[in-house]
DNA sequence: ATTATCTTTTGACATTTGTAATAAAATAAA
DNA sequence: TTTATTTTATTACAAATGTCAAAAGATAAT
């Protein structure tokens, strides 16, 4: 089993999470210039979370059904960050606020090492994102991206996919059309 | 203290390094294709890590005096990792494997809670590093990693730093005359 | 110190991707 | 279901970056 779904399952069964948030298509969960340091489960819907560069705007990460999604750079560190969440359609989320996830965490020895591991496959996931990014050609990019991320293509609309392929959806059109 | 002077230190002082490799300019401490759950600590020169996807070579990080080094994917998943590690000097480096690693990481819990706030602070770098590459003029990004690390542009030669600012030594050159 | 090798710079040119405007298609709202 | 809104596709054109070749400069080896 995944220690995504296992961490999962662990603060279903304790009923950790602290309430349910709805959001509407295109509502903000979080803004550049906050502070947030809570842990979200995406029940249904979907959101992007995406960061604004000298006024270019960068989709960083996706979230569906099952994901974990938090203002990464937030949580980890508690100060503000850049980052933007938004939903892309009607979307619910559960929350856990990080005070209460540490003393989760920290209740048991199994608890840290799903943790840990959790934080080593985002790594991996980052280092795979690193060359994603450096690949010059666009279709190799897409390429990559759709071997590894398929279902990424039904559920988000081009223009948000173009974004986090570091391309206008202009260039994405015409590769999908080649 | 940051945490990895803290590991580094007690590491040194458990005198828990396995041994000492001296590479020579342009040598290789690891080829694709092959495991390596090594970690290493840069006592002296230079190096880089570089991947080669589909004929183009990207370098994604350098290491010079005191830095740790490792083939991450490699060290987390003990799995063979396309990385390339290579001496840009005479360089020397201290060697620790992973189970010894291991074992002095799960020693004690001051230990245990160093590694874990080296994986959060690499996870810090490694977004960092995703809005460095996707930031689309090759001027901006010269401009980031500069003013976060001028270190870098003594150091290492021009054509690996274009390598990892993703645009070719011409570029470079261009961007440092304006 | 001299020579050989590697790195950086420069220029002309080609290619790729972005921009902008519009039309077509799809999706959401009334 | 109809209308309004949003997304995608298409085109012509502009701009930026890469490619290639050559020269200049720097570094390493003898």
């Amino acid at each position: 089993m995944n220690p995504i779904s296992n961490l999962i399952d662990r603060i279903n069964s304790q009923k950790l999470w602290d309430r349910e948030i709805v959001l509407g298509r295109n509502e903000y969960l979080k803004v550049k210039g906050s502070i947030d340091t809570n842990l979200y489960l995406v029940k249904s819907g979907s959101l992007r979370i995406f960061v604004i560069d000298e006024y270019e705007e960068h989709t960083i990460r996706f979230g569906y059904k099952d994901n974990l999604i938090a203002s990464l750079d937030s949580f980890l560190n508690e100060k503000p960050s850049d980052f933007y969440i938004q939903a892309l359609k009607k979307t619910n989320v559960n929350v856990i606020n990080k005070k209460k996830y540490k003393s989760f965490i920290e209740s048991s020895s199994e608890n840290k090492e799903i943790w840990l591991s959790i934080l080593e496959n985002f790594v991996l996931q980052q280092m795979e994102r690193e060359r994603d990014i450096l690949t010059s050609s666009p279709i190799e990019r897409y390429k990559r991206v759709l071997e590894r991320s398929p279902q990424l293509f039904q559920e988000i609309p081009n223009k948000y996919i173009a974004s986090y392929l570091r391309m206008t959806p202009e260039t994405l059109s015409r590769i999908k059309k080649s």
